[in-house]
DNA sequence: GTCTATATGGAGATAGAC
DNA sequence: GTCTATCTCCATATAGAC
């Protein structure tokens, strides 16, 4: 992934990422991100014109990544082992985006243009996403879950996706991506091996063996 | 609890909260504090010298009511319905500060006292509490637990406990109580049924007659 | 305790030269 | 595209009269 040319914009959307992870996106100032790049606040002005937009910039590349990532899980032969992977790197993209995230609920509140993010859009997508996931784990043998037991799966899924790496960061801002990914990539194995078949778990097995 | 002397602090703490809970802390300034209580904000300031300090205060009230309920909790018979009801006034409690807990991971990143709300302390003393809640339940045969499991569910319950909240009013500010609240108990019913004795689940079983 | 008026400071955003 | 210099806004915080 060597990139021979770097525009302005991507090397400002890398620093300023890189500085709301450290930092936080409102201890972080226009003035900073432009100090760090050795560039005027006027002239980051000339690309974003709003602190926001590089906001809104950096979010939409996240959420299309994980687009692809749940398109290319729901492409293959669907398995517990490739869900948990799946989950390991939306986690990882996650932490490299921490610093979005744990800002997120903050910056939707001040949000004039409400439907930016088309929050409502992605959303539901991740909820339909996640239905068909364990629709197909269902199918596939790799689970066995009555239609209280998908709910329950459901609403865990969706708290422990959007959440877990906040609660990784609440008390202590420096966490090695390593760690916080295997201490949540346990919690979701677990969870779902109390639903899976043997097939199910054979898979998680294959997963914990190649994650050593 | 008609409380029949309110000081002029109170008053400012309880008008606080309603507004940090239906716009939220950033969105509620000092002199739309003041205004709500037909008071100057130089008044204001007289009592609570910083926006800040208002904050702090009902984190403060917010956090020994819930030292009081596990206390509570663990002075009595333990049972997976106590355990059940237990979380349903914590939830209930956390619905009513929720202005407060949406912006926290916010606010602590600028505080610069640090540990003014003793944080490691509050979060080691719940992480104990839990720990010693799942022993007492162990005790009292309601769940059956190994080692693993117990860790499991430790892991869930403080995502669970901090973040179900949040999750709820991520997408819509505007949510019953009843409702969040019914929703997350049921989510946590589920989960600790699946850990639950024959006479665990009875006690969940008495718990959720009692709901409706 | 409460008020009015004002100071202070810091953020994001802009204008216009180069 | 990039710079310097400046503007505007708004929140907190304070001074001092009543």
């Amino acid at each position: 992934m060597l990139k021979l040319f770097v525009t302005t914009k991507e090397k400002i959307l890398h620093v300023a990422l890189e500085l709301f992870n450290n930092k936080g996106y409102n201890e972080v100032g226009v003035r900073e991100i432009a100090r760090a790049l050795h560039m005027s606040p006027g002239n980051l002005s000339y690309h974003f014109s709003k602190k926001e937009d590089i906001f809104f910039e950096l979010m939409k590349k996240y959420s299309q990544n994980n687009d692809r990532l749940f398109e290319g899980f729901l492409g293959n032969e669907v398995t517990l082992k490739g869900f948990l992977s799946l989950m390991r790197n939306m986690l990882k993209a996650q932490y490299k985006h921490r610093g979005l995230l744990l800002a997120h609920g903050f910056i939707r509140s001040e949000i004039k243009n409400e439907d930016r993010l088309n929050y409502s859009g992605t959303s539901g997508r991740r909820t339909q996403g996640l239905a068909e996931i364990l629709y197909q784990l269902q199918i596939a043998n790799q689970i066995n879950a009555s239609k209280e037991d998908t709910e329950f799966l459901m609403g865990f899924l969706r708290l422990f996706g959007r959440f877990s790496i906040q609660e990784a960061f609440f008390q202590h801002k420096t966490r090695k991506e390593s760690e916080v990914v295997r201490y949540y990539i346990k919690m979701l194995s677990k969870q779902m091996s109390l639903f899976a078949t043997k097939k199910g778990l054979a898979s998680i097995g294959e997963f914990e063996e190649n994650m050593g």
